[in-house]
RNA sequence: CGGGGCAUAGCGCAGUCCGGUUAGCGCAUCUGCUUUGGGAGCAGAGGGUCGCAGGUUCGAAUCCUGCUGCCCCGACCA
């Protein structure tokens, strides 16, 4: 195994791919484009969701659980959905194997299922036909459930975490009696991701709209939170749909409202992916490997004695052990490092690869001074500090770790959002090397986004909310806009 | 689904063109000694149905046929 990665100059896409391999978040497994999250990426992933479930259940929402199996005609009411999603469904179609002639297994003909069953890529089917028989009346209304699970798309080309095959997610489905309601719900939780990703995962979004080509199969309006990678790509970092009234027309959902009458109910739908692990890589890790925001990392701080014998390990172990108290009564998690198979040299490097926010390295020296060497991830920088008090030091810095990595990305961000009138000027920064956000008119039509897509590869990612209203012309058709848009190359 | 590449020890690879000792190297593993402030050194040891199935041949990792899997590049997508 060769020392270092890839660096992000030489090759990018591949400094990615050995960096999540390398760190030991995932891996690829035998079966095509379906992962194994290995239990260090595992650890991140169950910070997110713990947090992401804390925020869902403070705005209302319940836990449950509906079926991976889908009845293909239950999938097949929404026309547009299917439309959507067909492509890149998983069916199961038969019940049981069998031992042939040759001893081989192979599947019974005999056990053909007479409805096929899809393997979800979604849920709103499976849980507008469950909503229909809990909804009545208004006063069943809102419905606000959440549930975690993993889906299927069965996708042509795959990549750890961006985009395999089967994936985690969390997929909120919400009922309401009014469109408002179920509007002010998108809005609400799309604010929510957008929280989360700023304040967790230290990157910070533009919040938008969907056009109506990138929309959610099956929506009337898609909201989406949009990060910018190193490499100035966009990456899709969860999205919110105002469904209106689509499936309960399919499902025939309807409710008695307060006035005697029947009516459709309003829906929502929100989730957010193991793909925020890829977003959380890309967008902080460097040429030595992963930067974590502290509000994620699973390991705050990681000790390395530095001994020539046991008798120097004791005595450095008990200043640690000290140490590792203070900071674990402050809710820091601590790994004391001690294997004597690794050199302190190997460890600096391996911890540094996974990214841990802090660490310490003792010897001696440092013990016989009262001091300890203190490294922290994300500028690299060495400092030698006081044992005595570094539970309090070690608390401020993780807050300004947290705080710094988030700086960067913003800074990184407004460093490659270029504001352009000219479609000359546009596919100039889109073909450059480090590509970015461009904020340009849009005259409104799919016929034009499609143009723009196929010359230069670049997709309207949203309609910012805070985009003021400008008089401007397309930078394309010439055609009057009210608007900015954003455009980049995505993920 | 189209184009390309790969499959040999736990991992990374050489050997394949041009068939012929006992299939080799690095890392990892095990043992011992010396080391330990940025990926340790020396000595020794273990570890292989050469992706699978056929075929050609006195003889196949190597040649032929078929199959399977994975990776990369495109079209599709969160």
């Amino acid at each position: 195994m060769s020392k270092g990665i890839t660096s992000r100059v030489e090759n990018y896409s591949q400094w990615y791919n050995e960096l999540v391999v390398r760190a030991g978040l995932a891996e690829n497994s035998g079966v095509r484009g379906s992962m194994v999250i290995k239990p260090y990426g595992y650890a991140i992933w169950e910070k997110m969701r713990d947090q992401l479930d804390k925020m869902f259940k403070e705005t209302g929402h319940e836990n449950a659980y509906f079926p991976l199996f889908i009845p293909k005609s239950y999938f097949s009411k929404e026309a547009s959905h299917v439309d959507g999603f067909a492509k890149e469904c998983a069916v199961v179609t038969h019940y049981r194997l069998k031992t042939d002639a040759n001893n081989q297994i192979v599947v019974d003909e005999d056990a053909k299922l007479e409805e096929e069953l899809i393997v979800r890529p979604t849920s709103e089917t499976i849980i507008w036909s469950t909503y229909k028989n809990w909804i009545q009346s208004y006063r069943d209304l809102p419905i606000l459930i959440n549930q975690w699970a993993n889906v299927v798309r069965w996708e042509m080309r795959t990549r750890l975490f961006l985009r395999t095959s089967e994936f985690l997610w969390q997929e909120g489905h919400t009922a309401h009696s009014t469109a408002q309601e179920a509007m002010a719900e998108t809005r609400q939780m799309l604010d929510i991701y957008a929280e989360f990703a700023e304040n967790w995962l230290a990157l910070p979004v533009i919040k938008g709209a969907k056009s109506a080509s990138e929309r959610f199969a099956g929506a009337l309006e898609t909201l989406s939170i949009e990060a910018m990678m190193q490499d100035g790509k966009a990456l899709q970092s969860g999205t919110s749909h105002f469904l209106g009234q689509n499936f309960a027309k399919a499902f025939d959902v309807k409710f008695l409202t307060k006035e005697g009458k029947q009516e459709y109910v309003w829906a929502s739908s929100w989730g957010v992916s193991t793909r925020l692990m890829g977003a959380l890589i890309m967008a902080h890790s460097d040429d030595k490997g992963l930067v974590l925001p502290p509000k994620l990392a699973p390991i705050h701080v990681v000790i390395v004695p530095i001994y020539k014998n046991t008798g120097e390990l004791e005595k450095i172990s008990a200043a640690v052990k000290i140490m590792m108290t203070e900071l674990k009564a402050k809710g820091i998690t601590v790994k004391f490092d001690d294997n004597d198979n690794n050199r302190p040299g190997f460890k600096f490097a391996e911890y540094e690869l996974k990214g841990v926010p802090v660490r310490l390295a003792m010897g001696m020296r440092d013990l016989e001074a009262g001091n300890v060497e203190l490294v922290r991830r994300d500028t690299l920088e060495k400092q030698v500090v006081k044992q005595v008090g570094i539970a309090e030091y070690i608390e401020k810095l993780l807050i300004e770790i947290q705080q710094n990595i988030y700086s960067k990305a913003h800074k990184h961000r407004e460093a490659n959002t270029h504001k352009v009138d000219t479609y000359a000027e546009f596919k100039q920064i889109i073909e450059s090397e480090n590509g970015g956000f461009v904020l340009a008119h849009w005259d409104g039509t799919p016929e034009t986004e499609e143009k723009i897509k196929e010359e230069t590869k670049a997709t309207i990612r949203c309609i910012p909310f805070d985009s003021p209203e400008e008089d401007g012309v397309c930078m394309y058709s010439g055609k009057p806009s009210k608007q900015r848009v954003l455009f980049a190359k995505a993920y």
